[in-house]
DNA sequence: CGGTTTTGACCGGCGC
DNA sequence: GCGCCGGTCAAAACCG
C-alpha cells in the first residue's frame, strides 16, 4: 500500500501541527496552534528547524507539502512485554470511540534525512520498502510517557525529497523549544507585573 | 557506562 | 493456506 504517497500529493496543505507543549492530554480537542501558523496558500514555506533551533546549521530544506491522515489506532500501555505483543488493530469502522491518533505526513526537501524538530527520537527499525530504492526508518519518541512515532523515507524518484510521517501527539513539552522560549517567557512574566 | 543505532528475526495483515 | 510486505523487537555493536 504505497498509494498514499500519491494521495497526499493531492491533499491540501492544512497542517494542524499537533504540537502541544504544556497542554493537557487529549481531553480538550486540539486545534491548538501555538505559533499561529498561517495556512494561507500564499504563505511561504516554513523552515521548522530555523524556528525551533536558531543555532542549528542544517543545510537547506523546506517543507514542500504536508497532509493529514486520520487513522484509528491507540496506544497500548503495555510496552516491553517480551514474548507476545498483543496489538489490537481493530478494523471496526463504526466504533470511533477511541480518539483517532493523528497521523500527518509532509515532504521536505533536504539533504539530511533527519530534521531536528526539537524532540528526541530513538530509531527502532529500518526496512526496505517495495517501490523505493531507499529504506524507511522508524523512530519513536524517547519519553516513556510518550509513544509518538515517526517514519522517515526518502523518495527514490527525487532523492532530494524526504517524507516524514508523524503518528500521535506528544504529551510532554519539547525541551529544546522550552529552552529557546524561556527567555521570552521570563520577559513576558516580567512585563506582565506592571 | 548509559543511551542510541544497527540489523536480522519475528509477527500479523492482506492478496492471491 | 501461503507468500509477500510492512512494522516491531531485541541483542549486539557503537559512541559520547
Amino acid at each position: 500500500m504505497e498509494q498514499h504517497l500519491e494521495e497526499q500529493a493531492q491533499l491540501p496543505q492544512n497542517i494542524p501541527y499537533n504540537f502541544s507543549p504544556l497542554l493537557a492530554p487529549p481531553s480538550s480537542s486540539s486545534s491548538f496552534n501555538p505559533l499561529n501558523l498561517a495556512t494561507n496558500q500564499s504563505a511561504p514555506p516554513i523552515d521548522w528547524a530555523s524556528l525551533l533551533l536558531p543555532g542549528a546549521a542544517v543545510g537547506t530544506h523546506q517543507t514542500v507539502q504536508g497532509s493529514l491522515l486520520n487513522e484509528e489506532a491507540e496506544d497500548n500501555g503495555a510496552s516491553g512485554s517480551s514474548g507476545s505483543s498483543n496489538k489490537e488493530k481493530g478494523k471496526s469502522t463504526g466504533r470511533g470511540k477511541k480518539a483517532t491518533r493523528p497521523r500527518f505526513a509532509f515532504q521536505t526537501r533536504s539533504a539530511n534525512d533527519i530534521l531536528d524538530d526539537g524532540y528526541r527520537w530513538r530509531k527502532y527499525g529500518q526496512k526496505a520498502v517495495k517501490n523505493s530504492a531507499y529504506p524507511r526508518s522508524y523512530y519513536r519518541c524517547t519519553h516513556h510517557t510518550c509513544n509518538v512515532k515517526k517514519q522517515v523515507q526518502r523518495l527514490s524518484k527525487d532523492t532530494s525529497i524526504v517524507v516524514t510521517t508523524y503518528e500521535g501527539v506528544h504529551n510532554h513539552p519539547c525541551e529544546k523549544l522550552m529552552e529557546a522560549l524561556s527567555p521570552l517567557i521570563k520577559q513576558i512574566q516580567f512585563l506582565s507585573q506592571f
